[in-house]
RNA sequence: GGAGGGGUGGCCGAGUGGUUGAAGGCGCACGCUUGGAAAGCGUGUAUACCUUUACGGGUAUCGGGGGUUCGAAUCCCUUCCUCUCCGCCA
């Protein structure tokens, strides 16, 4: 959420960030808090007022009874129903232009990073970098959902019986490559300086609202209506969760956490041929990693998290490209968003495996996860995730890219983790 | 799930209707003292919003929400959390 008086002293530059976004008059929109706001502060002043006669009174008859002075205190008494009328009509109104502002506020995405283009789909992000050597393949090379089925990994049949569509059940080797993923993106985490984190994967709704899924995106989570929770979407809202309402101090610095969890999304509406197999589920795992940032340091902190699932996804010897989403296809909380994917020869497709973002303060504003200068001053910090990697489409790759008559090889850094070096029936 | 006890500032802890944003202590900061340190003494030490060039002033906040009252940390309702005992249990 942005703050408004922020806004105010940036109307110009943030009026040009929300054209990137593809906002036809963002001028007006900003124009519309502000004016909200000085409603709000207008009101609150006036609110103040009554509230200050009304404590006055308060003072006056407490002094005037315990002088037993009965008479006088029951006189002022009787002034006190006019303030009271009063206040409680401005408190009324004042709760409601809140709501305004905040409700405007909700519907404002973040200000994208000047680095970030101008679009208007997802063709115009900008490509980054690219690495690794695209796989030749022989014309019989299948897609992953036919090799899982060739070599009895994942069962989709199975989880369309006990849980539904996007349930997928792994299975031998297939099991086995699952959590030595897991085992081997936390222990390279851990290496780079991370800290272990294993958090409920259940959020209440403060969480939820925290770091951005609701109010809008509610439509993303499952929700357990009888408890009021949440399951999460993604390990970022636990582990961002975790500074809500916290002031850091100098020394509390780095703040990197990684944390494994099963990631669930309900992903309405988007079903189809084109998420196959494990390309898109509804339970899926995932490593993320989550650094809490200095403003003046969180860009170089973003692009060490860069370089670090860079390294990652060339240790799997995966071909890969990094994209700058620009403006259109930014997040809407993120101020800057780059997209690893991984290509999946089999699909002949490119398949995103990670999105690592900064925040900026968007997120810390709704968390109030502050922290003190120098100077004492307490400001809100910048948050960053990114994910470390997404489970099942880098199994995907390394089943469709590994491919050969023969079986599927495994990457070398996964063979300790593994217990086998190639699949085959 | 049943029965009971609690939630107060960075921490401990007092406070059951009236100049209480909150005694006292610890911690922390600064100053005095000292050869130096400790002890001692003094001063200061919450957050948010509004207002003021500044000094300052105002409002709200004693788990959250609502109510009673001129006035609530204190009374009532509701909700969350926590502790103890019993039950259940991986």
């Amino acid at each position: 959420m942005l703050v408004v008086s922020v806004i105010r002293k940036n109307i110009d530059q943030y009026s040009l960030g929300l054209q990137k976004r593809g906002f036809k008059e963002p001028m007006a929109l900003l124009n519309r808090v502000i004016e909200a706001d000085e409603l709000r502060k207008s009101l609150q002043a006036a609110l103040d007022e009554q509230l200050n006669k009304l404590n006055l009174s308060s003072k006056k008859i407490g002094i005037l009874m315990q002088a037993g002075k009965q008479d006088e205190a029951r006189q002022i008494k009787l002034e006190t129903a006019n303030i009271k009328e009063e206040s409680k009509l401005l408190t009324e109104k004042l709760q409601m232009v809140e709501k305004e502002v905040r409700d405007q506020l909700y519907q404002i995405p973040n200000i994208p990073n000047e680095q970030v283009a101008f679009g208007v789909s997802e063709a115009d992000n900008e490509l980054i970098h690219e690495g690794g050597v695209l796989p030749v393949l022989d014309e019989k090379s299948k897609p992953h959902w036919d090799l899982i089925a060739d070599y009895n990994l994942v069962d989709f049949n199975l989880g369309n019986k006990i849980s539904g569509a996007g349930f997928p059940f792994y299975k031998n080797q297939g099991a086995r490559m699952v959590r030595a993923m897991i085992n081997y993106f936390l222990d390279q985490a851990i290496a780079s300086g991370y800290q272990e984190i294993q958090p409920p994967i259940i959020v209440n709704e403060d969480s939820a609202y925290a770091t951005g899924q609701l109010p809008d995106k509610e439509g993303q989570m499952y929700h357990l209506s009888d408890t009021n929770l949440y399951l999460i979407p993604t390990a970022e809202v636990p582990l961002t969760n975790i500074y809500r309402d916290v002031i850091l101090k100098d020394q509390d610095f780095p703040v990197k956490m990684v944390g494994y969890t099963p990631c669930f999304r309900r992903e309405a509406g988007s079903w189809g041929a084109h998420v196959r197999g494990l390309n898109r589920l509804h339970q899926f795992d995932k490593v993320e990693i989550v650094q809490i940032a200095k403003p003046e340091e969180s860009y170089e902190i973003l692009q060490g998290m860069i370089a670090h699932i860079q390294q990652l996804i060339e240790s799997l010897e995966l071909p890969y490209r990094i994209l700058r989403l620009c403006g259109k296809d930014l997040g809407f909380s993120s101020a800057i968003t780059y997209d690893f994917e991984v290509f999946s020869a089999g699909q002949n497709k490119w398949l995103e495996v990670s999105s690592v973002s900064n925040f900026e303060t968007y997120q810390s504003n709704r968390l109030k996860l502050r922290y003190t200068t120098e100077e004492g001053k307490k400001l809100l910090a910048h948050t960053l995730n990114g994910s470390a990697l997404a489970v099942p489409r880098i199994l995907a790759a390394i089943l469709e890219n590994n491919q050969s008559s023969t079986g599927i090889k495994m990457p070398k850094v996964l063979h300790p983790y593994l217990g086998f070096d190639f699949i085959s029936k």
